[in-house]
DNA sequence: CCTGAAAACGATTAGAA
DNA sequence: TTCTAATCGTTTTCAGG
């Protein structure tokens, strides 16, 4: 069902979204039409959820970025914390994590100032303390995934 | 210089990277050849850095991730802990931050088996102490970016 | 599930405003 | 920087193994 040829298909338009079916086709040595269809099914199972650019922060508007850690303030009221926080664009993950906070932010700002202003708006809308750890330096980030087992349907 | 087209070529690539420059041209009502000049600007100046193929964890053979903390067990040894590192794929991403520690790693694993092994390949390699925090769930990451004021040359 | 070829479509280039 | 128009390459579809 998946084998070396998907994983090889993965591989390549992870790092190059933008990839043509014949560029595909020849790093993994089959026909078009047969990376095309492998493609598709690779989309359609959800494999790939969707192609991004990957912009620079820095040119882009928000070079400053940061941790965001949350704790309900009120631990009996009901914690939807996540739909509550959706529509902060700022936010660009949010995950429930194991340990002293409920939820892990990651957020880009363009300024100091934008930051003090979003962790407000997050306390408001999420009824919940913050603990904001500020990136100095990034060295890398989203890194071309190595799929390590791709597993089938 | 750069304005509300570019803005909105962004946009459109940052949700989806395989766009054709026909649909891009639609979306921002521009002919494909001004849409054209215009991507390839942007990827010259390094205001795109490139495009990614965003996969499913789970369906990739790596569902658990984590955040881990790290600090230099001796702070009089240089610090190049992101290059020590670097070999290391299961590590997506290495920032320096303020704060108790020196690094924040982001990390994706098969099990908690391999995060233990990681673990401890993270200490040998660059010296360091960690911290580690399970991501249970993850809401969202990844979103598109909605650039607030793409800076010219 | 694969290949290969024809037709449709998109990308690229050149020339002009 | 933009547009149009011709050329070239890619994607799509389909017949066949």
């Amino acid at each position: 069902m998946d084998d070396s040829v998907d994983h090889a298909i993965l591989s390549a338009i992870s790092r190059d979204a933008r990839a043509t079916l014949s560029q595909l086709s020849e790093a993994v040595g089959l026909s078009v039409s047969a990376v095309q269809s492998r493609l598709k099914r690779l989309e359609t199972r959800g494999v790939i959820s969707g192609y991004r650019a990957v912009l620079d922060p820095e040119q882009v508007g928000t070079p400053l970025s940061a941790f965001i850690e949350i704790a309900p303030l009120d631990p009996a009221q009901p914690d939807n914390a996540p739909e509550r926080l959706e529509h902060l664009d700022a936010i660009e993950a949010c995950h429930s994590i194991a340990g002293d906070a409920a939820y892990m932010l990651f957020v880009r700002v363009p300024s100091p100032r934008a930051l003090e202003d979003l962790v407000r708006d997050i306390r408001l809308a999420a009824n919940v303390s913050t603990r904001t750890t500020v990136v100095l330096q990034t060295y890398y980030e989203n890194r071309p995934i190595i799929p390590v087992g791709a597993a089938g349907a």
